[in-house]
DNA sequence: CGGCACCTTCCAGCCGACAGGAAGATCACA
DNA sequence: TGTGATCTTCCTGTCGGCTGGAAGGTGCCG
C-alpha cells in the first residue's frame, strides 16, 4: 500500500504520515523499486491508535513512549498505566484552571452588565477589567 | 521609570515589555537623552491589566483589542462584553472536551487495572489502548 | 578611571504538529 | 504517447508568547 492509500484509510494526510516517520512514531517502511513507500495493513491500525491516543490529549511524544513499550514487547503495562494516570492528573489540573478562569470571566461579564453605560466614558479606565480585579 | 523598574513592578521581564511594545500592546514610550525607554507609572497598571486578562485565558491579540477600545475612549463596553462572552463559550467547549478526554482516560486506566498481566505479553498489541476503543 | 549593572538593537530559537510548495520522478489510463 | 494524479526530497512557514544571546552604549559608585 502506498502512502496516499494509507493516509486515506487512517484519516490523515501524507504529510502527517511522513512527519510521523521523521519523528520515529512509525517505522521506515519498505520501498518499491521506484522508491515509493510501501506499507502493510498493520500500519493503518497504528495510525488509528495514534489518532485515538491523541484524542485523549496525549502528545505525540507520550504516544511515542507508549508505542515504544508496545514495540519492545514489554510484558507489563505499568508504564502505560502510569503515563495515563499522570495525564489524568494533568487534565484535572487543567480543567480546574479553566473553570476558575470561567468563573473570573463570568464575574467580569456580570459586572459589565450591571454598569452604568456612562461610567465607560472615562477614556483612562475600562470598568470591566481592571488590575484591581486580580 | 526605566524598563527594568517597570518590569519589576509589573512582574514581567524587560524582554516581555519590549515584546509587548513590538506587537503594539503598549505604546512606544518616551526616551531619555541617552535613548533609554522612560515610562510613566500608568504603564504599570496597563501591564497588570494584561497580566490579569491573560490569567482569564485571553490571548494577547484579544487583550489588544480590548485595550484598543479603551485607548480610543469607546463610550461603550459592548465590544468588551461580547468578547468576554465569546471567550466564555470557548472555555465551556474546552472544558467539555477535557472532561470527555478525562473520562476516556479513566475508562482506559480502569481497563488496564482489570487486565490479567499475562494478557500484555502479546508483542503486537497493547490491551490498554487500541484503535477499537475509539 | 575602573568595573559592573543596566540599557540598546536585532536576530535566532523554542514548543507542537503539522501545512505549503518547489522540483523532479513515476504510475495509470485512454 | 500524453497528461494528470501521485509519489519523492527538502526547506520554509504557521501559531503564541516569549527567551537567549551577541555586540555595543550608558549610569553610577568608589
Amino acid at each position: 500500500m502506498k502512502i496516499g492509500e494509507l493516509a486515506d484509510l487512517a484519516g490523515v494526510t501524507t504529510k502527517t504520515v511522513r512527519y510521523y516517520e521523521s519523528i520515529g512514531l512509525i517505522a521506515e517502511p519498505e520501498r518499491t523499486q521506484s522508491g515509493y513507500r510501501d506499507y502493510g495493513v498493520e500500519v493503518v491500525e497504528r495510525l488509528r491508535f495514534v489518532r485515538d491516543a491523541q484524542a485523549t490529549g496525549l502528545t505525540l511524544a507520550e504516544i511515542s513512549s507508549v508505542l515504544e513499550l508496545k514495540d519492545t514487547g514489554s510484558t507489563s503495562c505499568s508504564h502505560t498505566v502510569a503515563l495515563l494516570e499522570r495525564h489524568m492528573t494533568d487534565l484535572d489540573e487543567q480543567i480546574l484552571r479553566l473553570q476558575q478562569a470561567r468563573e473570573d470571566l463570568s464575574a467580569l461579564a456580570g459586572r459589565a452588565a450591571s454598569l452604568d453605560p456612562s461610567s465607560c466614558t472615562d477614556p483612562n479606565r475600562c470598568q470591566v477589567i481592571t488590575s484591581s480585579s486580580a
